[in-house]
DNA sequence: ACTTGCCAATTGCATATGCAATTGGATAGC
DNA sequence: GCTATCCAATTGCATATGCAATTGGCAAGT
C-alpha cells in the first residue's frame, strides 16, 4: 500500500472549511496524486494538519464518501477507491459483459492490426500529431456465433504501457485498455447510418441496412488514449435506460 | 402556497436517525404528498415534532437538497423542488429546447390527431386495455423550416387532465406533457432503422436512409402517461454526452 | 502453531452550543 | 403612499464532546 502525503492537503480560503477540504482532497485523487488503494490520513491528523474541528473533517469525507471517491471502514480506516467502472447506458461498455448479459456466447476476433502513424482523417478526428504512434485495430465480436459489433480503434501509443507487446489473443483491446490505461475524460456520441460495403459483409448485413454508430474518445488529463467506433446493426439491437426523475431506478 | 402536513414526519426506527428523517421526507415528496411548492416544516419545527436535535435534522436537509428534491433559502425556508427536467443525453428532452440550442429556429405541425380507443400494437405497446381512452397524435417539428424529428405519440387520456380540450396550437405535446402531467418512471431505447416510405416522405430523406428511432415510455405511479417515437434522420443527427469516471463533466 | 481474548485505532452518530448570513415582513419616518 | 430601517425567523457553518461500533493486530495461553 503506497504511502499518501498528509501535507499535500491544502486549503484554498475559498467558502466552507468542510467543502475546502473535500476539494482538496478530490482534486489529489482526481489527478491520480493519491492513487487507488493508497490510505487517506485518518481524521485525527487531518483534523491537525488542517487546523479543522473533527466533526468539519469528517463531513467532508462523509461526502466523499458518498460520491464514491474514497471508502471507509471503521478502524482500517480511509482509503483511494478505485473508480466505478460502469454507468448504465452512457458508459463505457465492456462487449464481453454486455454479450454475456444477454445470456448469449461471447467470442472474438481481431480481423487487422497495424502499428504505425496515424491516417490524416484518424489524427484529425483524434487531434493527434501525425508524428504519433498509434496501433489501428478491426475486431468483430460475435455472440452466439452472429456478428455482434463491428469495432474500429486507434490507440495512441504513448498513452499505454506494454501496447507493443499486447496481441489481443486474450483480451479484447477494449477491456485491455480498462487495465492497463487511465482516463479522464471521455465523450461519446450515438447517430445513425447505414452499412457500407466492407462492414455489411463482416457482420453479414446487407449494405446500407441502418445500424447504431456508438464514436467514443478517450482522453486522460487532454491526452488522447483511444478512439473508437462501434456499429451495431440497427434491427438486432437497441440501448434501453430506465429511469426516474429523481435519478436512475 | 399549499401546506404541509408536520405530523405527516414519522420515524421508523430503522437505521441512523438522521436517515430515518431524509427517509420520511423524502417518501413524502416522491409520493406526491408533499407537492413541489409545498414548504417543508422549518428545522425547529422538525426538531421538537421527531425529538431530535437540530443539527441532525439539519444534516438530513442538506442531503436533500443536494439530491435536488427540496431547496433552501435563509430566512425563507424549505420547499419541495419542482423536479429537474433534464439529464444530460438519457434525459426527457424539449424538443423546442434541442433546436433553440442549436441555434436554429423551431417550428412544428400537428399533422394528425385522433381521439379514441387503441389499436391493439399500440395497447401491447404500452400495456393499456383496449377500453382505454387514448390520443394518439402525429408532429413534424423543424428547424430552420427543414424537417428535424417525426413525432408518433400516443397519450392515456385518464392519466392527464384538460387532455381533450387541448389542441396543442401553442405548445407541441411533450412540453405540455411535462406542465400537464407528473411521472415517476421512464423507459427510453434508442436504436436504428430505415425510414420507411410516409416517413421518409415526411422527413423529406430517402426510403430507407437510416434513421436514429428514440421510444420513450413514461408511467406514473406504474400507470401509463404516455409513450413517443421519435424518428431522427440519422446523417444529421447525433447524441453527445461527456463525461469522466467520476460522473458528467 | 494455533486459538482466544483483549485493546486501541478509527470511523459513525448524535447532541448542545454559538455565531454568521440572509431576507421577508413589519415599522417608522417622510 | 412610498421608502428606509430594523428585527426576527431561518438556514449555514463550525466547534467541542461523548459514546457506539467495528476490527486489525498483539498478547497470552494452550
Amino acid at each position: 500500500m503506497t504511502e499518501t502525503r498528509l501535507d499535500a492537503v491544502k486549503l484554498d480560503g475559498a467558502g466552507p472549511v468542510y467543502d475546502q477540504i473535500r476539494r482538496a482532497i478530490r482534486d489529489l485523487v482526481v489527478s491520480g496524486e493519491w492513487q487507488p488503494g493508497t490510505s487517506v490520513p485518518p481524521e485525527h491528523a487531518l483534523m491537525e494538519q488542517l487546523g479543522a474541528s473533527r466533526m468539519t473533517v469528517h463531513r467532508a469525507l462523509v461526502q466523499l464518501a458518498r460520491e464514491g471517491l474514497i471508502t471507509r471502514r471503521r478502524r482500517s480506516g480511509t482509503v483511494v477507491a478505485t473508480p466505478p467502472a460502469s454507468h448504465a447506458m452512457l458508459d463505457i461498455l465492456s462487449i464481453p459483459e454486455e454479450v454475456r448479459q444477454l445470456g448469449q456466447a461471447y467470442a472474438y476476433e481481431v480481423l487487422a492490426r497495424t502499428d504505425g502513424r496515424p491516417s490524416p482523417e484518424v489524427a484529425e478526428l483524434f487531434g493527434l500529431k501525425r508524428s504519433d504512434k498509434v496501433a489501428h485495430l478491426i475486431v468483430l465480436h460475435r455472440a452466439d456465433g452472429k456478428p455482434h459489433v463491428l469495432e474500429e480503434r486507434v490507440i495512441h501509443a504513448a498513452g499505454v504501457t506494454g501496447l507493443a507487446d499486447e496481441n489481443f489473443a486474450e483480451t479484447p483491446p477494449g477491456d485491455w485498455l480498462l487495465q492497463h490505461s487511465l482516463w479522464s475524460q471521455a465523450e461519446h456520441a450515438i447517430s445513425a447510418i447505414g452499412a457500407g460495403e466492407e462492414q455489411a459483409a463482416l457482420l453479414d448485413i446487407a449494405v446500407g441496412e441502418p445500424c447504431l454508430l456508438v464514436e467514443r474518445r478517450t482522453w486522460n488529463q487532454s491526452h488522447p488514449v483511444t478512439a473508437v467506433r462501434l456499429l451495431y446493426p440497427g434491427f438486432r439491437h437497441r440501448f434501453v435506460g430506465r429511469f426516474g426523475p429523481y435519478g436512475a431506478a
